[in-house]
DNA sequence: CTACTATATGCGTAGTTGCGCATATACTAA
DNA sequence: TTAGTATATGCGCAACTACGCATATAGTAG
């Protein structure tokens, strides 16, 4: 990897925001609606930082369904930014906001945040 | 070290300049002008990013005199963002822009620069 | 097809940052 | 004191960025 391509990945990883993301898939792979439920993010906000870390290649989307899962990528972990990051995580496990965010991510549920909700529609179906 | 304080060290040093800067201090201690002068900055910028990295304890500045000189400091390259950097330092030791600056901060010194100038008067003494 | 849902994207705005210029500060020397 | 030097700082500008809002896209279900 690239010296300009590492420091992208630093430079989008020492946002908070986006650390506080790439914490929450460090532990599982989940979907848009659930990290914005877990993080308290909007959606679109959520969606913007998520493209700035896939567009440096630190996390990967997969569809489903009508989800987009996403997990860290599986070189976000190794190389020179991977070594920090790996050590960053690891620093953070005490830290109070990812503790919260960590509780937060093993409550949500895709299916109780969506596709399990009544879907009723909000008019008839035309006569 | 607190998270912020980390987060804050990694983003001072993911950003191509002072990253420059810290692999040029990585060699020897320098004073501000020889930094310029090796690097190609205008003082006042490299006055600037000396105080961002001073401000985030990655770098110590000591007075000599006129000058003063600037080191790493000495936590520089522990705890988390100092795992991180010292993976970078080592990973730069490749990269075109910084072997390029290695070459010119060993041969620029202070002396030539500024201490030994002839250092005539611009204008004469008053009578 | 239509209605709905999960996600992505374009746009405007406020805040931040790197740079260049000018000036201020701190120190040396005469 | 005054002149000169090395560094620091204040200011203005341009570029960038995180956010909120609205809308577009893609997929599901009927």
């Amino acid at each position: 990897m690239s010296l300009s391509e590492t420091l992208r990945r630093l430079n989008a990883a020492a946002e908070p925001s986006r650390l506080r993301i790439l914490a929450a898939l460090s532990s599982r792979r989940m979907c848009v609606c659930e990290l914005c439920a877990a993080l308290g993010f909007k959606q679109s906000v959520m969606s913007q930082h998520l493209r700035v870390l896939r567009d440096c290649g630190l996390v990967e989307a997969r569809k489903n369904g009508l989800w987009v899962d996403y997990a860290l990528s599986v070189s976000a972990l190794s190389g020179p930014s991977g070594k920090a990051l790996k050590t960053l995580l690891a620093e953070m496990r005490t830290d109070e906001t990812i503790c919260k965010d960590r509780k937060a991510s093993a409550k949500v549920n895709r299916q109780a945040l969506c596709g399990d909700a009544p879907k009723q529609r909000k008019s008839p179906p035309r006569a």
